[in-house]
RNA sequence: GCUGAAGUGGUGGAAUUGGUAGACACGUUGGACUUAAAAUCCAAUGGAUAGUAAUAUCCGUGCGGGUUCAAGUCCCGCCUUCAGUACCA
């Protein structure tokens, strides 16, 4: 009989999806596990081999839980708001929830051929309106609480204490200015290109993070989430989390707490600085001070002669990007204020100047320059000639760590790190200085000038803001005539004009018109999925009580700060307003690394005479040219006739070679523009579904990022087809009631106990290797029992499904296989007959020596712990003296 | 620069608490079956030296030190690669 894996996966597929076979139950006596993949945005390229990964390891585990006797939830849905199907529908028309559905259609194919054993009723997606209808429920929560700092939670608006003697108007702007969703008008990241706001995690290194076009710094109103009230809370409870230290590590750094002291520098009598430093320990050698070019005050310090100087200056800085300001790290610019303040320890007349790198965003968009123990205020300092005075001392004329302070009048001696509280604590008490604390976290800018997104719940008005009434949402998406922003820059929405206004007790109110970014979805849809139909709540009570939290997130890395300090954050507003019961949504998370393409190149000769295979390529001056990996076989050899046939411009080209034509190969991420993606479906076809779950599992471990390479496919193909003959030979089903003997059991209660241990610990590759040796071993030793066939088959089939529920049919079992339990292994087969243990002499000669198998596990402590014992050594026949040094160190002495 | 992860055969990668390095798989070579190929099966496969041979000896986990009877694993100092982040005071 053969191993028909076509038939056999289509007959399971149909199966589970009609029998509903892994819809879960949201009450049950069963201990619950809530396995969670990171939803796709459905793109119109479909999934490329590296996707599955993380789908396939989380499926792994749900099978596997559900085996082991868990309630499983293992849900799947679609972050279906988004750019590319804006972008699309501005090129073409296509409305882009049409767009949006067909590729969902295909998505959920190509996931289905999978064999993922997803819940599909409780399937959602971010665009539909019953769902985020309640995205915008929570908005308005956030909208309708503040942060209470003593308390340190978000508490209901209508308990905010309004100070007394306000107007109505100052009431409201009062109130508005609490909320935790607000509106300000800040420097917002403006990428003209695709024509939005960036929240500050989506520009990186001044460019979008999406298309790597320019970002631009411009004021502008913005709704905005009071993220950094949270700053706090989102640092410490990140302890708990059995996450990967890299991002905590990455969250952590992006939250950026540092501790130091603000401290005052008077300018005049009217006016003084405020700086930020973390070294206070360093004030005697401030020798002068910066401000941001962005500064409020320099309008009123300026002196009159550096006026012109100043304002050429800032209009600069104001019109370069982040970008530009960055290029410019190594050499720094700046103007001389003309004034001077005073230094509140040596009391001396230090210059005030600005510069850009001194950031406005930051601290207090001012510092006192330390130039002997900074390296940025060092390379200023230098270059403008300005005073540097070492307080710390060192040999080098630059120094940024502690040590003894100097120069620093009865200070002197004192230790740096001692130093630091005691200047704190002096300028505490002059009333110019106080211990504070900064972070990089800025505020969230939630608002984007798109049309494919969440509409904001919110009416504006002359005197301020007003949600929308709970009742009438969901508030949907209006219909627009087209999908670019307005002539005036107001976001699509605007277009809609009927829409826009709205009149209410006879009063007119308009509507906000940005929509929410894309995280907006993502950050509670782990919720939903808990009770997706429910039109009263987001989630029932009793839904979130027993599946919160996540017990697994499997995602990408990619999500480290953004999605994920996003949904903790949310999360963390609906614990404070009784919501949720978890302080964090996700216990445990994994990430998956990515998969790469290994492109191809050949190479092109610079007078453009022909190509040229890898092994000639120094002889002549060229260039890299990408072709697509289908034109080139496993050996790296290039099929230069079909490559003419379908590319008119190698027609006629020459390609010059010694024996084959080979080409040059580089690992890359896997992109349509590098012509290296390998499609699962290919794959599928002619290998089939368990065998490229198997390999991708076997290809390493799973946090790793590795190249994909379909070399080694055959080997986990040969595998299953092995494991196939285990069962059945050329005519039938070859499984007997014969009783098992000793070695089998061995074999199997091994192969149990290995791979439920690298099961939980996500160490799949190594449980796909003891599986091939167990298959390996039985085939060898000619087993047919039933006794150690069918648990075998139940341990293979989280891994390969579809052919273990074939088998399990074949068997003569009724139900499918996801009913039955995960065998247990017992010890007493795994005991082997002899104890072996190194040995060294003279620490040179290694030798394994047995001790009898029954040496108790008392017995043989004693002998290690006491101070010796004899033993006879396995090759000689002389008994050796055998000394055991305390701590199972075995010395021979002969 | 900082943070995090990693460096093991021709390749992907295994190695509980330090205890026979290279499991498993690919590839390669040889063999069986076949008219032939595919498929399948068997054997060999880190390097070097000696030997007809079984075998033996030495060298081997990025580099240099150290601890230990014993180090891929622990400690110190470097190098390289990947990822993230960056004028954050």
């Amino acid at each position: 009989m053969e191993y028909n894996f076509v038939s056999i996966e289509e007959k399971w597929q149909r199966y589970w999806r009609e029998k509903k076979v892994y819809n879960s139950s949201n009450s049950s006596d069963l201990p619950k596990y809530y396995v969670l993949d990171m939803f796709p945005y459905p793109s119109g390229s479909g999934l490329h081999v590296g996707h599955p990964l993380g789908y396939i390891a989380s499926d792994i585990i749900s099978r596997y839980k559900r085996t082991k006797g868990f309630n499983v939830l293992h849900p799947m849905g679609f972050d279906s708001f988004g750019l590319p199907a804006e972008q699309y529908a501005i090129k073409t028309g296509q409305h882009p929830k049409i767009t949006t559905e067909n590729n969902i259609v295909r998505f959920k194919e190509q996931l289905n051929k999978l064999g993922l054993s997803y819940d599909w009723d409780r399937e959602i997606k971010t665009s539909d309106s019953s769902y985020y209808k309640w995205t915008q429920w929570i908005f308005l929560k956030l909208y309708n609480s503040y942060f209470d700092k003593e308390k340190n939670k978000a508490v209901n608006i209508d308990d905010l204490k309004i100070p007394k003697g306000l107007e109505n108007d100052q009431i409201n702007k009062f109130i508005d200015s609490k909320r935790l969703a607000y509106i300000d008008t800040i420097d917002v990241n403006w990428c003209e290109e695709l024509g939005t706001v960036l929240a500050n995690e989506e520009v990186i290194g001044g460019l979008s993070e999406r298309g790597g076009y320019p970002v631009i710094r411009k004021p502008m109103k913005q709704w905005v989430m009071r993220i950094t009230d949270y700053a706090d809370r989102l640092l410490e409870d990140l302890e708990d989390l059995d996450w990967p230290e890299s991002i905590k590590s990455s969250q952590r750094n992006w939250i950026g707490k540092s501790e130091g002291a603000e401290i005052s520098f008077q300018v005049d009598n009217n006016n003084k600085i405020d700086v930020f430093t973390t070294r206070p320990d360093t004030i005697f050698g401030a020798t002068y001070l910066v401000l941001a070019p962005e500064h409020p005050i320099l309008d009123l310090i300026v002196a009159e002669n550096q006026k012109e100087e100043i304002n050429k200056y800032k209009e600069i800085s104001s019109s370069k990007s982040d970008l530009e300001r960055q290029e410019n790290q190594k050499n720094k610019t700046g103007v001389f204020t003309g004034s001077y303040a005073i230094n509140p320890m040596s009391n001396k007349k230090i210059p005030i100047w600005i510069s850009d790198y001194v950031l406005y965003g930051y601290g207090t968009g001012a510092i006192m320059a330390v130039p002997a123990h900074d390296e940025r205020d060092y390379e200023f300092a230098n270059k403008f000639n300005l005073e540097i005075v070492k307080v710390i001392n060192s040999k080098d004329d630059f120094y940024s760590g502690s040590g003894e302070i100097i120069n620093s009048g009865k200070y002197d001696g004192i230790d740096s790190l001692e130093f630091k509280a005691v200047v704190t604590e002096i300028l505490e008490k002059k009333g110019m200085g106080k211990k504070t604390t900064n972070y990089k976290l800025r505020d969230w800018i939630f608002t984007r000038q798109r049309y494919w997104g969440e509409p904001i719940p919110i009416l504006h008005s002359d005197n301020g803001t007003k949600s929308i009434d709970e009742k009438n949402l969901p508030l949907e998406l209006p219909e627009v005539d087209s999908y670019l922003p307005t002539a005036d820059g107001m976001s699509p929405l605007a277009r809609n004009d009927e829409w826009k206004s709205v009149s209410i007790d006879g009063k007119k109110y308009f509507r906000e018109t940005n929509t929410m970014p894309q995280w907006a979805g993502s950050c509670w849809y782990y919720l939903r999925f808990l009770d997706p139909k429910n039109e009263f709540n987001f989630a029932s009570e009793e839904s979130i009580k027993y599946w919160m939290p996540v017990d697994l997130y499997i995602g990408g890395a990619e999500h480290a700060v953004l999605h994920l300090l996003y949904s903790r954050f949310w999360h963390k507003v609906l614990y404070d307003l009784n919501f949720v019961n978890t302080k964090e949504p996700f216990k445990k998370l994994v990430n998956q690394g990515m998969i790469l393409g290994n492109s191809a190149y050949i190479f092109r000769k610079t007078d453009q005479t022909g190509y040229v295979s890898v092994e000639l390529e120094k002889k002549y001056s060229t260039q890299k040219i990408l072709v697509d990996i289908k034109y080139v076989n496993e050996k790296n050899e290039l099929n230069i006739e079909l490559l003419r046939k379908e590319n008119s411009q190698f027609e006629k080209a020459v390609f010059e070679f010694d024996s084959t034509f080979k080409v040059h190969r580089e690992v890359e991420k896997m992109s349509k523009s590098k012509y290296n993606v390998v499609n699962p479906d290919e794959i599928c076809e002619k290998f089939g579904t368990d065998t490229l779950r198997m390999y991708e599992m076997f290809l390493g471990p799973l946090e790793q990022s590795k190249p994909w390479n379909t070399a080694g496919i055959s080997g986990v193909h040969n595998f299953l087809k092995k494991f196939w003959k285990l069962y059945f030979d050329s005519n039938s089903l070859k499984v007997d009631d014969s009783k098992p003997n000793d070695n089998n059991l061995k074999v199997l209660h091994k192969c149990i106990k290995k791979v439920s241990s690298d099961i939980e610990s996500f160490s799949f590759n190594t449980a796909v290797s003891t599986l091939m040796i167990t298959v390996n071993e039985l085939t060898a030793q000619k087993c047919r029992s039933k006794e150690i066939l069918e648990p075998l088959l139940i341990v293979l089939s989280s891994f390969a499904p579809h052919i273990c529920e074939e088998i399990w049919e074949r068997m003569g079992n009724t139900e499918s296989i996801v009913y039955s339990s995960f065998p247990e292994y017992s010890e007493c087969y795994l005991q082997d007959s002899k104890k072996i243990y190194p040995v060294s002499i003279n620490g040179k000669l290694k030798y394994k020596i047995e001790l009898p198998s029954d040496f108790s596990k008392e017995e043989i402590e004693a002998a290690i712990l006491s101070d010796e014992i004899f033993i006879k050594k396995l090759e000689g026949n002389k008994p050796k003296r055998v000394i055991v040094i305390p701590g199972k160190i075995i010395n021979f002495v002969i």
